[in-house]
DNA sequence: CGGTAAGCGAGACGGTACGTCTTGTCTTATT
DNA sequence: AATAAGACAAGACGTACCGTCTCGCTTACCG
């Protein structure tokens, strides 16, 4: 049978109820920022008990985890333009384009569990940044087929160019927009 | 005269105090990391009372960077080996060896500060990762000169090294090792 | 027909479940007193769900109240020795007898939720407390009979009787034990 | 020296608070009774801080203690009349006029932590109810020398007068006017 | 024998209180 | 003026219980 999920006695969970979770953890982190955004907050903005908060998000940062994949459509898409350079521009401007305001304070809230919290560090690599990295490690991957990149310069290629993007946004050093994008594309093509 | 710092009226600032805050916020780093890092805890250790915490460093952020400060003899060594990978190389290798246990969990608390509070990331931005960014930069306006690299990639070469080292700092991607530094080092010389 | 209790149609109620309910209502009495004593508790320790526990008794002071009736055998034995004195002693040695520390926890269950709430007071009264009452009353009504004691000796009597079992119970002034019926017995019976 | 009372360092507990708290005490038990009595709504209602209640009073209990005694000017007046009949016919009067709506709900909140909890029961035994034992002692005592009550009847008559009255005000029996001091009274002046 | 209806377990839900913790400010006496 | 001592308002933390609710399943009867 293919109806794995079979249902399970008790009260169904609240669709309206999560939904109004994540709505509430979004607005939250466009109105006040990472410092914010509470669990209490959290709970009180969506008119939600904290007990229904707890039951099924073990803390903020799952939360934050799954507003963040309810927002974006989960799927990365990879372009594949000939060379490197090409295609690590288009991804990059897609990056870009889809961190405005609120998804970049979301991912500030995760950065800033995951420095004060090892274990919250753990979790957000295993559930988000891991994905991240392996979309990007396809497109380098091809590169490396075609030789325009080395294994060795795919591998630390992952954490310069993500690395630049947390860098820039936990610390403001300068905006994420399509003149990083370039730059970064430009940088990492030459590394043969 | 030469007495710039005019002696002021009445109790002067107890040194012993500043050291034992100091020294405690080491301390504390080491046992418990970001986490057990809050003020109240910092002014339980060091025997002093929160005023006078209050009064010399703003926030927990200053009172990590004067640790931080404190801790490192504050010059940057500079390599000079006449090739930005051999430059590169003995910078980021310094690096890491500079960077133990307790410097890393303040580093992290750093992140998680400047990743919550905007205002935390332009204080930490302006009083700790300039400096840095400044003495990898003559490394890089060196090679500049010697047209190893051009303008625009020294620019973003910055962000890329920085950023790796934070990236994997905050999540947990991989170690901050001599197999990071040799990798980063020999990625961005070869960024013509 | 004698058959008075009609049956209703549908599923009849779980005799089992009844008895779990009322068993582990003794239970939690026994092992934690009166704090562990939850509607929460019951439920979970006599594997039944909430809405049946609230389906079947209103509030936590209804099952106790049934726990405390199902206990004892309900009919409270009336000596007749000839004298108020003896009467009265053994009742109240009686009563002395049948309350052990299960029981004493299950009735200061019931004094903290008449105390906290007069509807439960109320409950308490017409359900339990009248019946004792009225036991009491007729071995007191015999002595009027025998103009041992007047009318209103007769009435007051009830209250400072019970009254000190209570008070002795939930301030833990002194044990409930065969002095304290003798001495009750031996004031009670010299007001003439 | 006699200053025993030494000023201490540190910021002076704040009396505004203590009496904030202690009123909003008073209001709760009026307006809401037992039930509305917790904690978090009496620190709410004083506009005080959760911790300030806890740093003072380690639980309702001990504020509600500290309540009553600012309540009621402490000492507990003793009449000397010449007859038993008659001292405790105005000592029961007295107590009567005395405990107004507010204080019998705070009484009866008494009476339901200590039923609740054995060390609640204790702590209340030792800083109100031996107090009230006592002065009621005083005057049985007094009776026991003019051969008015033996040792023994002494003993017992304080359970019995005072069960009788937290048994009228806990279960609702009956009001605690003066016709039950009245007949208390009586009844336990028979008691020879 | 199939329909109807209540009972039941499981468990989610909004609400509220608990007691603890940290933040940043304040108010003292002492140095 | 700086300090230690420590009180204070504010508010988040994670847990517990309350009483209600909504499911699917079970167990009777009744036609």
């Amino acid at each position: 049978m293919v109806d794995s999920e079979q249902r399970r006695p008790g009260r169904p969970r609240s669709e309206q109820a999560r939904q109004a979770i994540l709505a509430a953890t979004l607005e939250l982190a466009a109105d006040k920022g990472p410092r914010g955004l509470s669990m209490e907050a959290i709970a009180r903005r969506a008119g939600v008990s904290k007990e229904t908060l707890y039951r099924w998000w073990r803390s903020k940062t799952e939360v934050v985890l799954e507003a963040l994949a309810e927002r974006s459509d989960e799927t990365i898409p990879l372009p594949d333009e000939g060379s490197l350079a090409a295609d690590l521009g288009a991804f990059l401007r897609d990056t870009v384009v889809s961190g405005d305001a609120t998804t970049q304070r979301l991912l500030r809230a995760l950065a800033a569990e995951a420095a004060a919290d090892p274990s919250m560090a753990d979790l957000i690599r295993e559930r988000f940044i891991v994905r991240r990295r392996g979309a990007l490690d396809q497109i380098l991957q091809r590169a490396v087929r075609r030789g325009e990149i080395s294994q060795a310069g795919a591998a630390i290629a992952l954490d310069l160019i993500y690395g630049s993007l947390w860098y820039r946004l936990i610390f403001g050093i300068a905006p994420l927009d399509n003149a990083w994008a370039a730059a970064v594309a430009r940088a990492i093509a030459a590394v043969h």
